[in-house]
DNA sequence: TTCCTTGCAAACGATTTGCATTGGA
DNA sequence: TCCAATGCAAATCGTTTGCAAGGAA
């Protein structure tokens, strides 16, 4: 199997950054990279375990949101969620389950995506406020639980 | 001082709930009210202890949640901040300071918001998703960090 | 009086950390 | 080799809950 664009990205980030990439933050990586959104610790150690202890996952998504590689989603009940950070797999919004709680990403056109971009920059400037990123969090229920 | 067309509103919600409006969750609605943003239970603890123990702080913000007083928002490092819930207050977005991880409400123009509303009904339809509602947040740094 | 609410302290669950051990460049 | 990374268990921290006492209708 080759090596994916993605990890090797992930690698010459980690590199930069003097961080080993090591087998249980590979694990971590690649089962991120497969979900379709989000993902908490727990559920991770649910793929991972016993091969990857959960203290050693909250360890790698710390040390991965650190440099760069994720980026955190807080989800209800404290619980915190990673994904592969925007750069890595482009820029996109979020579907929130407001029953089952499950987060799944939307990708939208991208003239429309260039309209929010631009309604977040008038809004922040507006506001005095240095704006670096935005997200459009959609609320409901998913086809599931509908 | 004159009782505000607002608590008016949350003791008629109340009344419906048959849930008492006493003064632990007066103070409560009255510290949420006076915030430029949402609050967590830690924060109102500030203001209001030693008069509302943190405990029934977190009781009285979830029956205010519970009968759609107030709306949770998930803020990092596992704080959940509540501010007083749109019907009440009107319908508005965040701005999220990614260092100090405060949060500040903004509104926005009526014609913009219908922008807003409108793409994410798109997404949502497109996405088979029952959407209830939306936010869009935008992080970067408010003035004081910045 | 009758429940709903409150206060306190103990319990919980997610996350973090100390420390000795292991493993990768 | 040598220090970063790991595994385990204990410690933290925000939040929840059991239970007895207090308060509003």
């Amino acid at each position: 199997m080759v090596k994916s664009a993605l990890v090797r990205q992930v690698e010459q980030r980690l590199r930069e950054h003097d961080v080993r990439f090591t087998q249980g933050r590979r694990a971590v990586v690649d089962a991120l990279s497969r979900a379709p959104g989000p993902r908490s610790a727990a559920e991770l150690s649910d793929q991972l375990s016993p091969a990857v202890p959960l203290s050693s996952i909250y360890r790698t998504l710390a040390v991965l949101e650190e440099v760069g590689v994720l980026a955190p989603h807080l989800g209800a009940k404290g619980l915190t969620r990673f994904e592969l950070a925007e750069w890595l797999t482009g820029h996109h919004h979020h579907l929130v389950c407001i029953d089952c709680g499950s987060v799944a990403d939307v990708d939208i056109p991208a003239g429309q995506e260039e309209r929010v971009r631009s309604l977040v920059t008038q809004i922040a400037e507006h506001a005095s406020f240095a704006a670096t990123d935005h997200t459009l969090e959609i609320e409901g229920r998913c086809s599931r639980c509908a």
